[in-house]
RNA sequence: GCGCUCGUAGCUCAAUGGAUAGAGCAUCUGGCUACGGACCAGAAGGUUGGGAGUUCGACUCUCUCCGAGCGCGCCA
């Protein structure tokens, strides 16, 4: 690791000197410094200038100037000049010297390169997918999965220490209507009212009663069914490439007494009263829209009273925070759980929720409706049987969580031109490729010191380059925004870059010393392209399938 | 009715309150005897749903209207 700091934090501090010895108050908030959408407007700007228009009485622009002559002065690293433009902007123009200690940071810190110990010490408990297992995982629910793990893996790499969980309701009204249903197919009867109509239904009751004989009772036939059907969500999360640290059964909660122990509790806080024979909790004293009956009056708990017995219990495990990650469709419970929480435990924001909005399927350009009870659920194997696990992560990771995703069959499960993991892989499976042909050729790389970087002066090298100093902080962002498809869109842009360097700056064509450098700005950038597509659970192929292959996987199935 | 979320190019989507709102696909025009063209370059495409406000500056924040989705059980 190199204990120099990033030439973005050089700059902030040196500006944040030059206002002082300017003669200028401190600024209220932090020092910005962002990288501009135009070329023009230099390497960095920063509006602090403007800022400080306000607090000191004077035109942005007049006080830039005293900033910027002040900055000249101070000899800081790298930085040729400082320009004035627009309202007030500082634009800060560097040599392009700064890029070459990019490539040596990058290949220092190798597969910690974009890491770093912002969350150290926390123990995060993140709860994903937790689908109810009366069922196949469906298609839609691959969003939560990929979206989940990302998460994850965002929030470790910014040094948190991570556990995923999956929350099993392996218990309550809809396991019932799962142990009738089941239980009618297995007798081969008229299935209940509102009972679970898929096809799985009767696979999994034939296959009991193959090897158990007809003489199961209901309780039995659920409890194996059960199994059966989280066998199959295993399955499937295994073949996504997903694993859980915990699978936490909710009978677990009724068994060891936890329930009642919340329920006990929040009696002697006296935060919770009596009306037409059910104990309500005031839910109303933490923000929530109404008081909520936590258990009912025939003396059974409501799912709200286990769910708070089972955030006590992440508490208890010794977890500092607790992510959930819910469908927008139960965006009406947040306030209730949390404000359950706050009551409990003091702590208001707990538990963290990240809402994300449906997925919309569509095939044949038609939209799929889901319905677990008329049966026509399109599942996640289904997806996953028709591409890899690849284009089904990388397609739910492009867009925001927050925008009602589209997911087409059509084009997903096509090896077009819309289905960008393509065009990403391509990129890493080229720079192996210039790898393999340089070892044909006999071109050892030589050690990075003795490499000129000074001959990288392609405008595609220096775009590499910017693209690779932006990725820490790129994923710092997308961690604290709990937003993968920020970092896939690191990935899409950085992809582009490297076809554009691939095609305008040819490696093993150019002199030894340039070769030589070259070589070495394609090992960053492999090392930038495979930590990014690792945190988002895409894999980093060394070669691609050849289009023309017959036996290509994946291939469109109309 | 109350509440939450979302409306951005023909389509799918980006954009910590910053400068001329960006990509991909589709359309049109160029470029390969290749470190694999699943690539590159260019063109065209917009009143950011409408209106008002906040300020040096608004896709972003506030209000209002329109449209879409969802939630308002002693179901989970």
């Amino acid at each position: 690791m190199s204990d120099k700091l990033p030439i973005r934090d050089q700059i902030i501090a040196a500006v944040g000197a030059a206002i002082a010895s300017a003669g200028f108050p401190a600024l209220a908030g932090p020092i910005v410094l962002e990288v501009p959408k135009q070329r023009e407007h230099g390497d960095f700007s920063s509006n602090a200038a403007m800022q400080l228009a306000k607090p000191v009485g004077a035109k942005p622009r007049d006080i830039a100037v005293a900033i910027r002559v002040a900055l000249l002065e101070a000899a800081v690293p790298h930085l040729a000049d400082v320009e004035i433009a627009g309202p007030g902007f500082m634009n800060f123009r560097l040599s392009p010297t700064w890029l070459y200690d990019v490539l040596e940071t990058v290949v220092a810190a190798g597969p910690n390169f974009g890491r770093n110990a912002e969350l150290a010490g926390r123990r995060i408990n993140l709860e994903f997918v937790s689908a109810n297992p009366t069922g196949p995982l469906h298609a839609g629910g691959g969003r939560w999965i990929a979206a989940g793990d990302a998460i994850a893996n965002l929030l470790a790499s910014q040094g948190a220490e991570v556990h995923r969980e999956y929350y099993l309701n392996d218990t309550g009204n809809q396991l019932n209507t799962f142990r009738d249903s089941l239980f009618a197919r297995y007798q081969r009867q008229e299935l209940p009212e509102d009972g679970y109509v898929g096809e799985y239904m009767v696979e999994i009751a034939d296959a009991l009663r193959a090897e158990h004989g007809a003489s199961l009772d209901a309780a039995q036939l659920c409890e194996l069914g059960l199994r059966i059907v989280i066998a199959g969500i295993r399955d499937d999360l295994e073949r996504i490439g997903v694993r859980f640290d915990t699978w936490f059964s909710e009978r677990s909660l009724h068994e060891n007494g936890e329930v009642d122990a919340v329920l006990q509790l929040l009696t002697d806080r006296e935060l919770v009263f009596e009306l037409d024979g059910a104990v309500w909790i005031r839910t109303t004293d933490f923000g929530d829209q109404r008081d909520r009956v936590v258990k009912k009056s025939d003396g059974s708990t409501t799912y709200l009273l286990n769910d708070y017995a089972y955030h006590c219990n992440k508490f208890a495990r010794g977890f500092t925070h607790l992510i959930n990650i819910w469908g927008s469709d139960h965006h009406g419970q947040v306030k209730s759980l949390q404000a359950g929480i706050e009551a409990i435990t003091g702590q208001p924001g707990e538990p963290e929720i990240i809402l994300g909005q449906l997925v919309k399927l569509l095939r044949g350009g038609e939209e799929i409706k889901i319905s677990k009870r008329a049966g026509n659920i399109v599942t996640l194997a289904d997806i996953l049987d028709e591409v890899d696990a690849d284009v089904a992560r990388m397609t739910f990771l492009l867009q925001s969580v927050d925008t009602r995703q589209t997911f087409d069959l059509d084009i997903v499960t096509s090896q077009s031109m819309e289905n960008p993991v393509y065009y990403v892989q391509m990129a890493h499976a080229r720079i192996a490729s210039i790898g393999r042909k340089a070892a044909e050729a006999g071109v050892v790389r030589a050690p990075l010191p003795a490499v000129n970087l000074a001959l990288l002066e392609h405008p595609r090298e220096h775009e590499l380059l910017r693209a690779l100093a932006q990725y820490p902080e790129t994923l710092a962002e997308a961690a604290a925004a709990r937003a993968p498809h920020k970092l896939t869109h690191w990935v899409l842009d950085f992809a582009a870059r490297f076809h554009g360097f691939y095609r305008d700056c040819r490696v093993l064509d150019a002199e030894p010393e340039l070769l030589q450098a070259r070589l070495w700005l394609a090992e960053a950038s492999r090392i930038g392209l495979s930590n990014a597509l690792t945190l988002l659970g895409v894999s980093a192929p060394e070669e691609m399938a050849r289009l023309d292959d017959e036996s290509l996987e994946g291939a469109p199935t109309q």
